[in-house]
RNA sequence: GUGGCCGUAGAUCAGCUGGUAGAUCAUCGGAUUGUGGCUCCGAGUGUCGUGGGUUCGAAUCCCAUCGGUCACCCCA
């Protein structure tokens, strides 16, 4: 439909009818993540710049191109692109690490990236995440790569992939990055414009295209867990070792890499296959970042790993009921002055902490109670002058199709007792 | 951002090789002036995504544009 004013491209309206499945989502989320000690953190939505650039780093496609990003009074801001960043400088500002040994923390929220829209893919899309700071793992990785395996099975998705990769400290992801080059660039002829410009800014990523021109490359290329030092071999091996143990289901992926500079070590992604999803069906990433917290003035060698699920594509690919918020009782008035006592029956209804919903509409006996079986109430109540004057209300059960007079004053425990 | 496909009532869609619109569901009303979910009857709504062009005449052809979608890309 087309409009003088309509939302802006990528961006989407949450309508009532759709809104009860993403309360049951963030519900769900939460109660799963406080389960593990997870505390939530609200970070600004903008912040400066500068942080993503250096977190998410030059050369990637976010930084590069996706960033909504202006300036204002001459201070350079960018609404955030994804949430790790946020946490992170919040963690460092306040000294969390001084204050407690380790910090976990989950967000949710929207985030924002100038892509083209697809299905699963917005311009404003909501993300879930998990931080934890100060463990160098691998048990915290392990537990929580199980943690979002059982959480997404609780949701009833189906075909669920998980990939696991390492991707070395620090030390060894240059030197791999180094091979890799070393590798590709005799051949770069052969290679896809993309993946040739990539070989200058971003070679790790060329292992992620699905270019055709570029699979025989990629095919051959060396694999990261050939060149990770003894220590991050440890740590993978050991990683493996808790799933197969804990029995997460997991696929090592040795070309999994991710759009984002500050990865290091672990690497994972969950993907689904089910439901609505279309081709963008990784419903959540993450990894470990261990050098971000000193890369943004923190304190040296703080640990961290976290990640970050997309709540639009979950709910693609899952099927779990909505909550529910039909309201319970319905009050059919019939006339001017049984109008009036409605207002007041719904009030006193209300305070009891019943649901309920008054037909201020007025309108027709049959339409009302049409009406009342169109918004899923169990209940009816009807007043006309008749009730006013025995002071009745009569009190209909919807479903059973029965109905009997119940005295004003003993009307919110009749409703109280139909409802139980 | 590049390429393909699509865009008709609130929803799903029909409308052949051009003669200015229909179905189903939903909505609302009615079927003894106060009793519902089924049934029956009735009603309404559309600038046929938008703008321009071809034509006596376009929802139907052409161009552009916007939106959606798929692939690439990217990633949640």
């Amino acid at each position: 439909m087309s409009r003088a004013l309509s939302a802006v491209k990528g961006m989407n309206d949450i309508l009532p009818e759709e809104i009860g499945r993403w309360h049951a989502f963030e519900g769900r989320f939460r109660a799963a993540v406080e389960l593990f000690g997870y505390s939530e953190i609200r970070v600004p939505i903008i912040e400066a710049t500068p942080l993503y650039v250096r977190s998410v780093g030059e050369g990637t496609d976010i930084v590069d191109k996706e960033m909504y990003s202006f300036v204002f009074h001459d201070e350079p801001l960018t609404v955030r692109p994804e949430g790790t960043a946020g946490v992170v400088r919040a963690y460092v500002e306040h000294q969390l690490a001084a204050k407690e040994p380790t910090s976990r923390v989950y967000y949710l929220g929207p985030m924002f990236r100038g892509e083209r829209p697809a299905r699963g893919r917005y311009r404003q899309f909501y993300q879930a995440g998990c931080e934890v700071f100060g463990d160098a793992g691998p048990g915290v990785d392990a537990e929580m790569i199980d943690m979002l395996v059982r959480f997404f099975a609780s949701l009833s998705i189906d075909g669920l992939e998980v990939l696991v990769n390492s991707l070395g400290g620090k030390g060894t992801k240059a030197a791999y990055r180094e091979r890799l080059v070393a590798y590709l660039r005799p051949m770069q002829a052969e290679l896809s414009e993309d993946s040739r410009r990539r070989l200058e800014t971003n070679p790790l990523r060329i292992l992620d295209s699905k270019h055709e021109r570029d699979q025989a490359a990629i095919a051959g290329a060396p694999s990261v867990l050939d060149c990770i030092d003894d220590d991050d071999k440890r740590h993978f091996d050991r990683l493996l070792e808790l799933m197969t143990k804990l029995g997460t289901p997991f696929r090592v992926e040795p070309r999994l890499v991710r759009g984002l500079d500050y990865y290091a070590r672990t690497l994972f992604e969950i993907k689904g296959r089910g439901g609505d999803l279309g081709a963008q069906n990784t419903l959540c990433g993450g990894g470990r970042y261990d050098g971000l917290v000193e890369e943004l003035g923190g304190t040296p060698g703080i640990p961290s790993i976290g990640f970050a699920l997309g709540i639009e594509r979950i709910l693609l690919a899952s099927t779990f009921g909505a909550d529910q918020a039909t309201a319970s009782v319905f009050v059919a008035p019939l006339g001017e002055r049984a109008g009036a006592e409605a207002l007041v029956l719904g009030r006193e209804l209300r305070e009891a902490g019943i649901k309920t919903l008054v037909e201020t509409r007025g309108g027709s006996l049959k339409a009302m109670l049409r009406r009342a079986n169109a918004v899923g109430a169990r209940l009816a109540l009807v007043v006309g002058d008749g009730e006013l004057d025995r002071g009745v209300v009569q009190l209909k059960d919807l479903a059973a199709h029965a109905q009997a007079d119940v005295t004003r004053d003993s009307l919110v425990a009749a409703v109280r007792e139909k409802l139980a």
